[in-house]
Parts: structure tokens; C-alpha cells; sequence
DNA sequence: GTTCCGAACTGACATAGAGCAGTCTGAAAG
DNA sequence: CTTTCAGACTGCTCTATGTCAGTTCGGAAC
């Protein structure tokens, strides 16, 4: 697969149109490829100087575990995300990243990216986007955990991960391939693997999703949207593209 | 105040020592100085193109309020920090800010962030850092919501505005000026006013912390770290300060 | 074709924290 | 010197979710 129609540069695309040169640039950051197996902890917290990737294929999480074995799932990174990104200027690490499923990713080293701003401000300013943007989840993630139910929190990750998705052609509204299992939303919301359990089956049985056997299907995405109160704005990958 | 003792360098000059040149190009941030009442709100959900600031003096909180009115605060800022830094680059912030206390803040425009990072690079790496930061803040945020019960939660949650506060010279060990309300915690932290009550009684009963007429004193910092499994290693702010 | 094993799934019981409906206090406003 | 009001504080009841202790299912290994 060539960098042109990589994810990345899909993503990045829904907030500036790239020049050639800017592209140039992105495509060293593919310079070194890498692959992983399924399992695979690719960052570990207290990691000293850790590199990012950017992922090209798989699923992978990023987590923090806490001293009683406790895991919480802080992102999901899929195809044309960026890993590692936040604390590739601190001394250690501050979270563990796994794969999930088998990866193909390219290290992305400091220097390549503070070059960047030099020489590309324009794909700089991408990639503080993407940044941004992923910011913004962990924030609507957080607001998941605090101030939404079991049952709306779920709705709205699911609805969250189709959007991202979508935006690099691997779902639409029928609904998404799913490698997550029942344990991985558990740690993500913040619930037991029970409760998972038992609130993926209430949202199967009022005919709103079904989660099962890797894909995640939408019976009734607007009842969802409704249920989950999900608005797409914080991911500012709507509207007219104007930039 | 001059910029040369501002809590941003203050707070910066923990990560690299800044050059005359890097510090010409930060005072030229601090060009449009503001003031705002408490309780004003300085930035809005849905707000297009809001500008961001740095907080000299007070605090503020960001925000997303939920459609039954519930509220989640994000992010508490302090001075020396900055406040709708995430959302510069979005068509519309993904989230609300008000002042807590009165405030003295500089605005600063997108431009002013992407010209530095031509110009300055030294500091540009610093506010990248200082964002990175920010995040690592807003994910063990997202672990206390998420995997902490309200004690340690609580117990955590003190610490971190401990150790920042300390940063910038507006607290120690044995405590700091606080101007919250029990009604922030429980914003905050993910619960109701009534649990945060009790929650601090317990806390004040075992000995730890007490909260009361707007200051937070550590009666047992030791107890209290080990309580919360406090790390300061997410804020990146310790150690040989080498680089 | 058994034997595993991880994931999905379930019922019964326990509990952290929510919700309700107040009281009390102190400072500001009249 | 009352009145008001926000914030702190409390007891009681209720519920969402956790915990425990399993069973079932389906694919991989042998």
C-alpha cells in the first residue's frame, strides 16, 4: 500500500488539502516499517524515550494498569492513528500500549515530527489536528465515565469508534468489523465484564446494536445516537472542509 | 508582574532552560492581557474559532455539560496554564471554560502558537510539552473516573493540584489555597455533592487531608499518596531536569 | 473426535454511591 | 438587625453496578 492512500493521510485530509511537498514529508514518516503480533506490548509505562507509530493496519489499546491488577483502557487506536504521540517528550512514558490484533506500524521518531514544523507547516498543523482530535475523545471518554450510564457510555463508544471508522473507510452506518472482546469494553467503560455482558444484551434486545462474533451491527443508529446523546462535533470531521 | 517571573516560564523552565530569543518570542504571548470576573465563561461549547489564553493569575475550569444538565468538569487550570489550547484548531470548541475565581489572562491567537513553532523552536517543543502534559492530566483524570473508587479518587485528584500548584510556587507539602467548592469536586470527581461530603469528613476523620474555609491541608502526605497510589510521574515535572 | 481454553453468558447476592429531603452556618444584601 | 442565599452537612432509602460462582459455546490442538 502506497503512503497516498494510506489512513493517515485520509484522516489528515479532512482537515487540510495536503501539497506535494507535505505529502513528501509525511512519506518519511513512513520511512521504517514495522510489524506485530497480536498480544504484543509495543509501549510499556515508565518506558524511557519511547517512540510513536503511526498504525497502518490493526487495532491496538492503550491502557494504565493500577496496583490491585485493575486495567483502564484510555484509547483505542486504529488504522491512521498515531501511538505514543503524547508522551514521546517525556522522560518515561506515562501508559502501556498492546496490539490487538496483528499490526503493521511505522516508527515515528521525535526529530521526525519537530522537523516537520519546520519544514511542512502545513502538515504540522495536521498533525497538531489529529492531536487535538484525539484529545477531544479522551475528554468524551471521560465525560463516558463520569456522567453517562453503563448503557449510554457503551452507545456512545460504539458510535464514537464508527465515526473514526468511517472517516478511513473501515465502517459506515450498517456497522463496523470488531476485533474488541467483552473484557476490552469492560476496561474501556470502566465496568465489570459482567455488567458488559448484561448491557450489550439490553441494547441487542431494545433492537438498537449487535455486538457479536467480531462485528458490530447497527439495528437502529438513530435510536442510538439518541440513547448515547452522541454529536460528532468534537471529532471536527464534518461539515464543508473549507481549510 | 513581569513575564520573566510569569508561572508559564516558571512552569516551562521545568522542562528546558529557555533562550533570550525563546523568551522574546513568549513575552510577544502575553500582548493582549485580560481580566474577567468570576464566574464569567471565557469559552463555550460550540463556540467557532474560540481563542485560547494563559491563565497568569486565578482559576478556571473547562467543562462539558450533559443534556439532563449534569456537568463533568474536564480540567481545572491554575496559573501558569494553558485554557482552550486543545480546540484552537477546531471549527468550534468541543468544550466550555469559566473562571473560578477573578482572572488575569493573556489571549493568544492561533497564529501567535503556529508562527512560534517556525520561529522558535526551542519553545515550541516547551508548549508542546506543556500540552502533552495537559493530556497526561486529563487521562489519569479519566483513571480516577474510571477505575478509583471516590476516596482514592478524591485523595488523587488533591495530590496532582498539590504538586502543580507547588510547580508554580502557590503551594507545598502541607497544603494549598483552594478556592473550590464542594459542588467542583463532585463535577469533578464523578459524583454527587452529598458523597463528596463524605468522602472529605472520612478524609478529614482518618487523618489525611482537610478541606475546609478554602484551603486543602495535608495532615498526612504520606498516607494520603499511598492512599491514592499517587505517582507524580505522569506530570513529568521531576528528576535531574537534565535536558 | 476428544480435549482444551478463552470468550460469552447467567443468576443470586452484596455494596458504593445516588437521590431525596431536609438542617445549619456565615456572609452579603437590604 | 433581619432576610436571603450559597455552601456545608446529615439520615434514610433506593438502585446501578460489582462480585461470586458457575455454565455454555466454538474454535484450535492433538
Amino acid at each position: 500500500m502506497s503512503y497516498l492512500e494510506s489512513p493517515l493521510k485520509r484522516k489528515l485530509s479532512a482537515f487540510v488539502s495536503l501539497s506535494d511537498e507535505d505529502l513528501g514529508t509525511l512519506a518519511h514518516f513512513y520511512g521504517r516499517r514495522r510489524m506485530f503480533l497480536a498480544g504484543h506490548e509495543m509501549i510499556y509505562e515508565g518506558q524511557a524515550h519511547a517512540s510513536a507509530y503511526i498504525l497502518a493496519k490493526g487495532w491496538a489499546c492503550s491502557y494504565k494498569i493500577q496496583r490491585n491488577g485493575e486495567r483502564q483502557i484510555v484509547d483505542i487506536q486504529i488504522p491512521g492513528d498515531f501511538l505514543g504521540l503524547r508522551s514521546i517528550l517525556f522522560r518515561t512514558s506515562d501508559h502501556s500500549t498492546d496490539a490487538i490484533t496483528q499490526i503493521e506500524a511505522s516508527e515515528v521518531l521525535a526529530a521526525d515530527i519537530l522537523d516537520a514544523f519546520g519544514n511542512a507547516p502545513r502538515l504540522a498543523t495536521a498533525v497538531l489536528w489529529a492531536a487535538s482530535r484525539d484529545e477531544a475523545m479522551v475528554v468524551e471518554h471521560l465525560v463516558n465515565l463520569g456522567r453517562r450510564s453503563a448503557d449510554e457510555g457503551m452507545a456512545h463508544f460504539l458510535l464514537e469508534l464508527s465515526a473514526r471508522l468511517s472517516l478511513v473507510g473501515l465502517g459506515d452506518r450498517t456497522g463496523f468489523d470488531c476485533p474488541l472482546t467483552q473484557y476490552h469494553l469492560a476496561d474501556t467503560l470502566g465496568l465489570s465484564a459482567v455488567h458488559v455482558n448484561r448491557v450489550l444484551r439490553q441494547l441487542r434486545e431494545a433492537g438498537l446494536v449487535t455486538f457479536q462474533k467480531g462485528r458490530v451491527t447497527f439495528d437502529d443508529f438513530e435510536g442510538l445516537s439518541e440513547l448515547a446523546g452522541f454529536d460528532t462535533a468534537y471529532l471536527d470531521q464534518d461539515g464543508p472542509m473549507l481549510r
